[in-house]
RNA sequence: GGUCCCAUCGUCUAGAGGCCUAGGACGCGGCCCUCUCAAGGCUGCAACACGGGUUCGACUCCCGUUGGGAUCACCA
């Protein structure tokens, strides 16, 4: 059997989307389950759109997720170049030679933006090049005439293929059009040139968007006319943002890039795209990618297209951020810490942080208190639940502040022990204690920990440095 | 419009004729735990688009309807 090979071939716009990546990770995975090669190539024949810096996103992005290729324009291989604006004279050898072979003609009409209406059709034999003599057409085409390589369509009937994950798909040959194979600027169209580099590069399978069905007939025909064994073909649904519209960056939706730099982890997100479309058989939902590679199947690979849903994607997260070794999560927490110039204890903030954000994003609202304590009203002293009220907490804080001016170990332990014993000392429930000293440190409703955590996070010089202001304004 | 494709809870999905009074996960509601909020545990609400067949029996097979998507570029 030969060795799988498949190959993510993105176009280099700057933007690395989501729909993307889960085509590559798919890619990746069906090359990795079977042992096989994930070659990197990148599709540049549109000069218009190419954008600097481009491919260095796209090298980031899969390096950052760990999907390493084996072969690619870095790093090189046994099939370069890997990036197509380098193969054109490939390209054009085989254009020529599609030509001789009957799979295609030379067209010299003008370009289709070039005309105001009634554009010559080039669907089956509608197009006047195709009458033209090859001799001839070369006589043009050696006096310097501009020209295209076109498609030559002259088989009658039903095209039909098998696709991995949709079947056996019919299309009739009438509906294929006679597409540009090289355009006048010398380079390929991705029509051609996909053909031709997945050919040469050995690639085995192909993956890539359902938008490609309707032409893959086309692509055949060309395999074909070469003698070339044809791919096989996995074609994935799209990832959606609603119902009806793809996730884009016309829509202004998420890139990898942006989830990353609101706080998601890249692991995070690879297992929530891998599950957006596809599914293992049971019930597990966390992966890491080499889980992925041991357990992946393209059967399993769904036919419908999946709306993203970041509020999973959330949920995942957060999974992820509470697997963290505490270590590992101080690391990723504290350029969020930078700002605060309170001296704090980060060791116990990122503990008390840890499980209770599902996005590092979520840091900066967390701890807003620390800097400085916001300017609240004494109304938040008021509380049912824990008994509490501005007067309570008065009489609390009072109580409170020689206790803990006293305490010499200050970890939770202690201080916890300690205030239990005020309220314990004066007959009061624990949270008319405890309450009153996290409102007075935080000002604010909710916390990331109580009170003792907050006080051990704030060290004691500015934790009665808070129970002492919080005194006047209650004064 | 022609052609191709798709259709299970709000969302991601399991389901390959009887195992389905349709399972899991997110989200949402409730309870427990609890120094607030989380985390954790338990629990509740919630779906087979519709209509015909085929069959002893359809979420599962066939046809149609409806609804969505894709494609018809010298973009990929």
């Amino acid at each position: 059997m030969m060795k799988t090979r498949t190959r993510f071939a993105p176009s280099p716009t700057g933007y690395m989307h989501i729909g993307n990546l889960r085509t590559a990770l798919y890619e990746y995975l069906i090359a990795k389950s079977s042992g096989g090669d994930f070659i990197l190539r990148i599709e540049d024949t549109d000069q218009k759109r190419y954008v600097e810096g481009a491919t260095d996103i796209i090298y980031q992005t899969l390096k950052r997720v760990g999907m390493l290729w084996d072969e690619g324009p870095d790093i090189g291989g046994n099939f370069g170049p890997y990036v197509q604006s380098e193969r054109r004279h490939i390209y054009a050898q085989y254009a020529h030679k599609l030509v001789e072979l009957g799979g295609a003609y030379y067209c010299f009409c003008a370009h289709k933006d070039d005309e105001e209406e009634n554009s010559v059709s080039h669907t089956k034999l509608k197009d006047p090049c195709k009458l033209i003599p090859l001799d001839e057409a070369k006589k043009r085409i050696a006096n310097g005439e501009p020209f295209v390589v076109r498609q030559n369509i002259n088989k009658k009937g039903t095209s039909i293929f098998h696709d991995v994950v949709y079947g056996d798909i019919e299309i009739d040959y009438d509906e294929l059009d006679e597409g540009v194979l090289l355009k006048s600027d010398g380079l390929p169209t991705y029509n051609f040139a996909n053909v031709v580099d997945d050919h040469l590069m050995q690639i085995t399978h192909v993956v890539r968007g359902n938008e490609y069905i309707s032409s893959t007939p086309k692509y055949n025909l060309i395999y074909e006319a070469f003698g070339w064994q044809p791919p096989i073909y996995v074609h994935v649904p799209p990832v959606m943002k609603d119902a009806q519209h793809k996730l884009s960056k016309r829509n202004g939706d998420a890139s990898f890039q942006d989830l990353v730099a609101k706080g998601y982890l890249p692991e995070a997100i690879l297992n929530y795209i891998a599950l957006l479309g596809w599914n293992p058989g049971d019930e597990r939902e966390i992966f890491s990618l080499k889980e992925l590679e041991e357990i992946f199947s393209s059967e399993r690979l769904n036919k419908s297209p999946a709306i993203f849903d970041i509020n999973k994607l959330t949920w995942m997260n957060g999974c992820y951020i509470r697997n963290l070794s505490a270590q590992e999560f101080a690391t990723l927490a504290e350029p969020y810490y930078q700002h605060i110039t309170t001296p704090i204890d980060t060791v116990a903030l990122s503990a008390a942080l840890q499980p209770r954000i599902e996005t590092l994003g979520q840091i900066a609202e967390q701890i807003d208190f620390l800097q400085a304590v916001p300017d609240y009203d004494v109304s938040l002293y008021e509380n049912k639940k824990m008994k509490t009220t501005p007067e309570v907490a008065q009489k609390a804080l009072t109580l409170v502040l020689p206790v803990l001016e006293n305490v010499a170990e200050w970890n939770n332990e202690n201080l916890f022990e300690v205030l239990k014993k005020v309220a314990v000392d004066h007959e009061m429930k624990n949270g008319q204690i405890l309450y009153p000293v996290r409102i007075a440190l935080s000002g604010k409703e909710t916390t990331p920990g109580g009170a003792t955590e907050l006080a051990v996070i704030l060290g004691k010089e500015e934790t009665l440095k808070r129970i002492r202001a919080a005194l006047q304004k209650l004064a």
